[in-house]
DNA sequence: TAAAAATGGTATGAACTCAGACCATTGACC
DNA sequence: GGTCAATGGTCTGAGTTCATACCATTTTTA
């Protein structure tokens, strides 16, 4: 038994706790749902109770989220019955700004995030492809596939594509697996709109997620996965030369 | 453009903000690394100054936090220069205790940790595997590695596989990847503790590491991560059968 | 032996968050 | 048309957390 930490473990191992800010927490979250299409433009979200519910946090805290995220002109709300906040935010399209300069912390996270989603979102097809999907869950995929397809501008056809990772991670019914796709598409959406990339090939993307969802639906999970890291290399070799 | 919510997602991607109380948080993460063994019996913790720099958290939240530990008993703490807080709650004896009534939530959660896992782990070992180590870093492998071997006693056993584990994933380099495999083990801990499990076949275990150390080490990441995928089947396979 | 340094201990006022109640507005339903 | 339910808007007092000092104790070092 020693008497000193191990190794270097415990500057690695322990982690921030949550940011300060309650608030600025749930803008975060809101935001990334909102940016990634979760909620597309038009739609309406759930009534602050129960938002605050969901975040567990206090209306009131919930409330200052809600007002700095009107404030950003993400939102609209409406007051009485039938009213609600209404998502005004239009997708953006990707490289329609000018790359900011990026700061060495933010190219090392961003490159960590492409490490982990090749671990997780093949991990992710993987887990979907073994589970027994029931009629609805099928119809969900194939739905979110086909709007990846249908998409035709550029800010759309990036927001059905978070959104089809998204419902592949739903898929698996693993809670942690969701929340680090989420975690990881919100990164990589981050990214896409940040960099100057040059437009990605569609169609070779639409191969690769077409043989995805086939391989999920016969249920394959080895035949998922790799196809699923082939799609994560693909995107991964175009950013790495991008950012770093 | 819909003006509904996608699917289900929303519920699913939107996650709980962080506990109301910071001080939690951290007493949360210090006993976890103190129980997981990054930080052994009789080894002091960071000064309360860097500690609480670390959380990003104040010194009055953290030292809330310590007080907790204080109270539990997991640490004790000494004034003046050289003093600080010292790490004097022994490793438990894996199923020392009766199991307690296990909550629905809690086997839930508990299985979707061993779903996860076998996503994570596998991909820390194959990121690894990948990476090109210093001598430093092999040495740090090894080293955890002879601890896991060397360890006699069930207790002190659990603590250097939980130590070996998340020393794989620091090789990795990949912040995300070791925040996940703790996260991982601080759940698998648990289960291990709360379940009266039968005696793990610790030659097996210890074939498996073996293999693992070897295929990090050659460079060999297919191969470190079906090991690491056996690995991880094996413990599943055995707690699966008394949780569900 | 005295000074300095490193550590935990204490105090204070401001900012943030919470829970819960109540108010105001609007649309749905009878 | 009237009533009511669903929704956002407001208020308040208590509990948490923060940043920043300053104090007390112990060991190291000059």
């Amino acid at each position: 038994m020693t008497a000193s930490p191990q190794d270097h473990l415990p500057e690695a191992v322990l982690r921030p706790v949550r940011s300060h800010h309650a608030f600025e927490a749930c803008v975060e979250q809101l935001a990334t749902a909102i940016r990634l299409g979760v909620y597309p433009l038009g739609s309406t979200l759930p009534p602050e109770r129960d938002l605050a519910a969901i975040l567990r946090v206090s209306r009131a805290t919930l409330r200052e989220a809600m007002a700095a995220l009107r404030e950003a002109g993400l939102v609209e709300t409406r007051r009485g019955r039938g009213g609600g906040t209404v998502v005004t935010l239009k997708p953006r399209t990707p490289s329609a700004r000018a790359a900011a300069r990026i700061s060495p912390e933010r190219r090392e996270a961003w490159l960590d995030a492409l490490e982990f989603r090749r671990i997780v979102e093949p991990g992710a097809a993987y887990l979907a492809a073994g589970a027994t999907l029931d009629d609805e869950q099928r119809q969900r995929l194939e739905r979110a596939h086909a709007e990846v397809r249908a998409a035709r501008k550029p800010a759309e056809h990036r927001q059905a594509d978070s959104r089809f990772h998204l419902t592949v991670g739903a898929l698996t019914g693993s809670p942690r697996t969701l929340e680090a796709v989420t975690s990881v598409q919100a990164t990589l959406h981050e990214m896409l709109l940040a960099i100057p990339v040059l437009e990605t090939n569609i169609s070779h993307s639409d191969r690769q997620h077409a043989a995805l969802v086939k391989a999920i639906l016969a249920g394959h999970p080895a035949r998922a996965r790799v196809v699923m890291e082939e799609h994560c290399d693909d995107t991964a070799a175009l950013l790495r030369g991008l950012v770093g």
